[in-house]
DNA sequence: TCAAAAGTGTTATTCATACACCCATGT
DNA sequence: ACATGGGTGTATGAATAACACTTTTGA
């Protein structure tokens, strides 16, 4: 975890063997299901040792020649057919014992785990069931413990992505083309909790910033007032990037 | 860098043998030196292939039994002698073909950095000088080209930098124990350039939070009305932990 | 006609910004 | 006495938050 402090390690004995390297790539995929209201992460049955039958990250090490984010993107590419989605590196766990395998083989091999994460949308997202099953969205509320240090994964993940929803776009990588202010105000809830913004407060304030056009088409979605569809406009945000913008 | 978007990567041949790495932490290593208003970087002269005699940032090859942040602790400790610091993980960099030694030899190891990003006291962060020098403290608007991507991993230090003095406490870990409001005001100015705030506004902010203690030392600087020294009350700051406090 | 969902408006309060001004010290 | 840096106060406008309220639909 970042930003630990004040701490000096006086290591004499720095003479020692180079550690060799295999690397891992997790990934912590998030989906929201606006339905439901519920945030939901994709984990894996493993089927081998270390850890069998426990529940975990979808990952993959890393193959000659790939890198890591592409390693990111085959794991992703095998277990959900998604069409939008938002991906960026979490944080790198490389402790010495993190991984059991270091211990079975006398070669002294590390395993170090760059963590990813990612958004996708959970209505065009098609789990892909690869023979013996064994992969689920779960709601993060009810995880199981996971194998490694993945729970420790999870969490950092979680966190990261409220912070991003809270003064990044991200939201629109991961909504449908149009969308109602409504879905997106569903979006936010159920990742940040019911009471972080009113309705009627947080609508007037994205309006009032004016990269969100309305498509003037309305839907309606069983009773009530059938609604806009709206159009994130690419355009207008980009004076905002790298601006300390936040969309509460 | 994060935050790629909507990339589809489909890699057919997904048997590959694993890639075998080294893994090496660079470390980028700040400092404000705020008698003469400068954000610093520390950059060692290179004496080995490859990048011979070019600046470049600290790191090193993590060890066996060697955990990462022991790692950037361990270049760290060899290079200045600190009482203050704060280090927390960056990024990883990791594509193929990043460190030529790659192409090198042909066993088809590859090089991946774990950067960190510090923050030093510049008053007390004695540089150590090991025999042949090439250590030096650069001004960040003044470095040369550097070896390997280091002015991209420097890069996104800075930036990252910027952000930490705006929603976190680290200006403290920094200072002395004690010190005037014109000191921390110095240090932001000089991080985050001139106009991020007035005077006045700055401390008046800070002031009302209420974590900043006046210990009622009063201390004079060559001309003008002695300043008082504060303190950084961490219980009183505690429940803004993990609050979207912003110290502007 | 009524509930449900969408959308608008109002108001009080806090906050940001840009200043003007007073205070204590060295020279 | 005056320049220098430290410290306080105030007026303006904008942003926030908590509401009440209207509109348009399905049942």
């Amino acid at each position: 975890m970042p930003g630990r402090t004040q701490r000096k390690v006086i290591d004499p004995i720095s003479s020692q063997p180079l550690a060799d390297f295999k690397v891992g790539v997790d990934s912590v995929i998030f989906s929201v299901d606006t339905s439901q209201n519920r945030l939901l992460v994709l984990l894996v049955m493993r089927h081998q040792e270390p850890f069998v039958n426990y529940w975990g990250l979808p990952g993959t090490l890393v193959r000659q020649g790939e890198s890591l984010e592409n390693a990111a993107y085959r794991i992703l590419a095998e277990k959900i057919r998604a069409k939008n989605l938002y991906l960026e590196q979490l944080y790198t766990f490389g402790g010495p014992h993190r991984d059991p395998r270091e211990e079975a083989n006398s070669f002294g091999i590390r395993y170090l785990s760059v963590s990813y994460f990612a958004l996708v949308r959970f209505e065009d997202a098609e789990l892909i069931a690869d023979g013996v099953s064994g992969i689920a969205w779960y709601p993060v509320k009810e995880v199981p413990q996971l194998a490694f240090d993945h729970n420790e994964i999870l969490a950092y993940g979680h966190r990261r992505l409220r912070n991003k929803l809270e003064y990044s776009p991200v939201a629109f990588e991961v909504l449908p083309e149009m969308f109602t202010l409504s879905d997106l105000y569903q979006l936010y809830t159920t990742v940040l909790g019911e009471n972080f913004s009113d309705y009627s407060n947080f609508r007037a304030k994205l309006l009032k910033l004016g990269f969100l056009c309305d498509t003037g088409i309305k839907v309606s979605r069983g009773a009530g007032r059938p609604a806009s569809l709206y159009r994130f406009d690419a355009t207008a945000f980009a004076p905002f990037k790298d601006k300390p913008l936040v969309f509460i």
